[in-house]
DNA sequence: GCTATGAGTCTCATGACGAGACTTATCGGG
DNA sequence: CCCGATAAGTCTCGTCATGAGACTCATAGC
């Protein structure tokens, strides 16, 4: 945060997480590693986004305990630390709040937990279960309706299809 | 958002909600806003923040239907709409993150249901009452630990005894 | 060994932001 | 009524952030 002005002068834990996840990009890059996308080159498909903010912004979440860097061989995987696991509630109550106060010519991605197939309810609530169910046991699909654009980066089209979160897309 | 690129090409409900809140101060304005700040000078103040990126952020909020702009005089005020306050849930569960996984020389902020004064949990719940109380039945405090350095704005001032959200601060 | 691939690094032009000065309209007191 | 104070902006210019695209380096597989 390196704009003349920045969060330091806040006081508060709002503020303190902003400085890790309110960047350009964060919170979706960090939307794809729920999904289970581990390779740059994935997100840099995915997202449209540009090289050098990317690594940036991986560097970043890697520093602050949000991803784990496992280089394997040429490759490298991004994998979501517990403290990054933890935002789920946060880019939930996001995208909730996005599908029921905004418009958009796609259809919102519904989340279901994966033991008893119930979607979930505002809060991430399984009403079955009456529980709060870990990110690991959801199930995420395309709610029916009409699609805009289809994009065809390999990220997309193993979401276009029920995909269990966290799992590795190939 | 005008840089060479948006978030248009993804198909999410995040993107969405991120290119109404997801500039830079926007959430922390929100912030304000939930603790009954409703002047463009308060806001100045408190946040510490440019004039014209204030007033370029309460502009685009309003553009949303997410705060309502209420002229007054000579003074305006802005007030959060139902959409905006349907934001409480992703602002609470940021905050909560931030104090669970990041470290801040300030102690938290603590929300308690003004009915039955429990605190409230990490999901927004009373406890006691087995509810998710609306943010207008919170009370925010501080809580007790060491304090960095005290603002001495109005604002921080209102806030650092007891205060019912929403509340307009005067 | 060679080619392809993955993860970067780098450059330059455009846009975002901060700091501070200035403007306009309203309010309240003398 | 006039004047000074105040609130909410608007504007300018320098610094930082981002995007687009080219290039580099290390690894993998044939």
């Amino acid at each position: 945060m390196a704009l003349g002005n920045g969060y330091e002068q806040q006081g508060c834990f709002l503020a303190r997480a902003l400085e890790v996840v309110g960047e350009r990009w964060t919170l979706l890059i960090l939307r794809d590693c729920f999904y289970g996308v581990r390779h740059f080159s994935d997100l840099l498909a995915h997202l449209d986004i540009s090289r050098g903010v990317l690594t940036e912004r991986l560097d970043a979440l890697v520093a602050a305990g949000v991803l784990e860097r496992r280089p394997k061989g040429r490759a490298v995987e991004y994998v979501l630390t517990d403290a990054g696991r933890a935002l789920w509630p946060s880019i939930y109550a996001l995208s909730k709040w996005g599908e029921q106060h905004l418009s958009g010519n796609h259809p919102p991605r519904v989340f279901s937990h994966a033991d008893c197939g119930t979607d979930l309810d505002d809060a991430g609530r399984c009403p079955t279960c009456g529980t709060v169910p870990d990110v690991a046991e959801l199930v995420v699909r395309l709610a029916d309706g009409p699609h805009g654009s289809r994009r065809s980066d390999p990220v997309a089209v193993a979401l276009s299809t029920p995909h269990r979160m966290l799992t590795p897309i190939p």
